[in-house]
DNA sequence: ACCTGAACACCGTTCAAGT
DNA sequence: ACCTGAACACCGTTCAAGT
């Protein structure tokens, strides 16, 4: 919690800034780390003993708000050995950083997916550094970022999955009706608790093993002409 | 657009009934349609001439509406030759569909991906029929699930992207400071426009060839113990 | 420059009132 | 049973007014 109880503030300026855009950001993630929280302005305001109004001084409004948090989430989690190691191993360490980063503000989850990607500094950096590594590797130059794009999108995608409830697909209420789904679902669990992990960060492995490998796999080899899906 | 002018109607009961559960979802996805248009009750209840009071007849509330919709898309996108061909080939097709379906009513994407999945019957059919699919072609039976949901969470990784701008990764002004990733994309385009798909299409089927590549190849060469990442 | 406070145009949801 | 209409508790954003 921020220090919402000023007592009352007066209009005018304060003989010193209240606010900031790091301590908006910092009570921003604060609010982004509880689950059910719904992110709003207003919530945010609240937290920080300030009129919602105040807010749009330094941030033109929510949706910057936003892309100012994805940019210092981006910067935090920084290189991950993309200049010593090879991409697919180097990104094996950075999707989990990714994963665990989104983690660990479910509050703003949907907002980062939904809202498109601008040009930040701090994603063009990043992106940068991975594609580098790609031809670096003798990645076909026109795969890059079709496996960056891959990977990122599995990313979002488990991200929003881990928001659901953890018996997602073990409904107790279907089980005459799915014996296969309900079998396979206890099975996955039994597995992932035997490894110590929890179901959802052992399918987040799986599938990002699977991924990568395939990706590798689809760059090293001689390129085949797979069969072309209908187009939208 | 609906019958949406029907100059006044007075209160009261209605001599035949206005709506239906199957004309407010028809009008659900005219608005989901159109791209820019916000998805909200007020709007859904302006395009079919009514109060948005007498939707809450028919769904308890916004989410039960948008879980009905869901349930009318998987429904609608069906079966995919499960039962006839390997789950391999099956699945592919069963990718495209859910992405063009998810394409058509981009409005709702957003909404679909966030909302959890409730156990609807339509989808608990669904996945049953994949499962089935997976364990007689037998893939492990602890990595069925986990494969069902590493495709899923692309598929929707991939239409929360496919919302972005076009040039999304392509910033002119940072041409400089990111070479690499701008020649990457320019080759990208060109050969997806080469192949007349466009990039987001052949970037999605290239993603998805690798993941159930991948899949695949982790489902049948026998069991390696990858490295385990670190748990949240 | 930096905040309050009032105002505006919206939301989703509830519920009494009408037929 | 099925709709209107009013009401409630919110949103995000704009802007004049205060210091």
């Amino acid at each position: 919690m921020s220090t919402a109880s000023e007592a009352h503030r007066p209009a005018g300026r304060p003989r010193t800034a209240v606010l900031s855009r790091e301590r908006i950001l910092a009570a921003a993630f604060e609010l982004a780390d509880v689950r059910g929280g719904d992110f709003t302005l207003a919530a945010l305001a609240r937290s920080l003993g300030v009129r919602p109004s105040a807010l749009h001084h330094y941030f033109a409004g929510k949706d910057e708000l936003i892309a100012g948090m994805r940019g210092q989430l981006t910067a935090r989690i920084g290189d991950h050995g993309f200049e010593t190691s090879p991409w697919h191993v180097a990104i094996l360490s950075w999707a989990r950083a990714h994963r665990l980063t989104f983690g660990a503000h479910p509050g703003i989850i949907a907002a980062l997916a939904t809202l498109p990607v601008a040009d930040e500094p701090e994603s063009i950096v990043d992106y940068e550094r991975i594609a580098a590594a790609l031809r670096r590797d003798g990645y076909p130059e026109h795969r890059i970022v079709p496996a960056i794009v891959a990977i990122e999108s599995f990313i979002i995608g488990s991200a929003l999955d881990s928001l659901a409830p953890e018996d997602n697909l073990r409904p107790v209420a279907n089980r005459g009706i799915a014996p296969h789904l309900t079998g396979a679902e206890e099975a996955a669990r039994d597995h992932a608790l035997a490894r110590g992990h929890s179901a959802a960060t052992e399918t987040f492995e799986f599938g990002l093993t699977a991924l990568v490998a395939g990706l590798r796999a689809a760059g090293t080899s001689a390129e085949t002409d797979p069969t072309s899906g209908a187009d939208a």
